[in-house]
DNA sequence: TTCATATAATTGACTAGTCAACTATAATGT
DNA sequence: ACATTATAGTTGACTAGTCAATTATATGAA
């Protein structure tokens, strides 16, 4: 580990690390990481906007559109339209979004327990709040202009 | 936090919110986060090949090629041919990409520190070794299959 | 020597990220 | 009611990432 923000360097490291694992484990399933995780937020509760896809996943809106018309063309969600609001519209599953969670959410639940092998529930807690200090200071770093 | 990998997400999180502070901070440098890594190497010590350098920050070589070509056209590095082996050159610093070291060095290095703010070093150690176990997981993952 | 293989860099196709500009619609204030 | 302002989604320009194919050059073996 050389200069740099140390700390920051490393996080970066771990971070697209997981992510290199998670990308080929999901390889067989035509679906990127970040396309799952949309998935996955509407295996959990179907309807959300696009502009709440956003938020929860703190990405940018261009982005989410973008991946919003990706996986509508795998067919895996569709939109309709909202008629209170003419501007936008909700993200549902098509039949075969559905199918495809149940293969695949087993399959990012043992992603996680694999990346916690090892370590035990003090220690997962004290990395939290460790990282969550770290989080909030790269935050004060932001605001301070 | 919700499903997914837990942990690779709050990961990923942090992790993005660090690289948003770092952009901010580079913003007036015209440095992007990445090609300040590229810049960072070189500051320490001139004269990587472009394979090097995706080496050390395990990247594409894809992915340097170009970014050592923007780095060109922003007349911060100049590329030398390897009279050995003509399939390749060597990088090296131009007078303003000199220049540009002095000014952000010792702003990235601030940055560093920020991030540890309110931190100890034990905390720091422990917070590095769990990391260390859960980048270890996430290869041997890769490795599996 | 010559042929096969390996390596260095580049390039094209694709996904994903930000930001800023834009369009359409909604909500608000006077 | 109308003008202003805000919001939802889209789009274009740019940076960055991977992967696979390509080109040029090196290297090693028959």
């Amino acid at each position: 580990m050389n200069s740099y923000e140390n700390i920051g360097i490393f996080i970066r490291d771990v971070d697209l690390t997981i992510i290199n694992a998670v990308t080929d484990q999901l390889k067989p399933f035509n679906l990127a990481p970040e396309q799952n995780l949309i998935m996955l937020l509407l295996w959990e509760q179907e309807g959300y906007t696009p502009n709440e896809i956003a938020e929860q996943l703190k990405k940018d809106r261009g982005s989410i559109t973008r991946m919003i018309y990706r996986l509508e063309t795998k067919d895996y969600i569709r939109r309709e339209s909202d008629k209170k609001d003419r501007r936008s519209f909700k993200v549902y599953l098509t039949e075969k979004g559905k199918e495809l969670g149940k293969e695949v959410i087993p399959f990012t639940q043992s992603i996680g327990e694999c990346l916690t092998n090892g370590i035990t529930e003090e220690e997962l807690n004290t990395l939290t709040r460790t990282l969550m200090k770290i989080k909030q200071n790269a935050l004060n770093i932001g605001a301070e202009n």
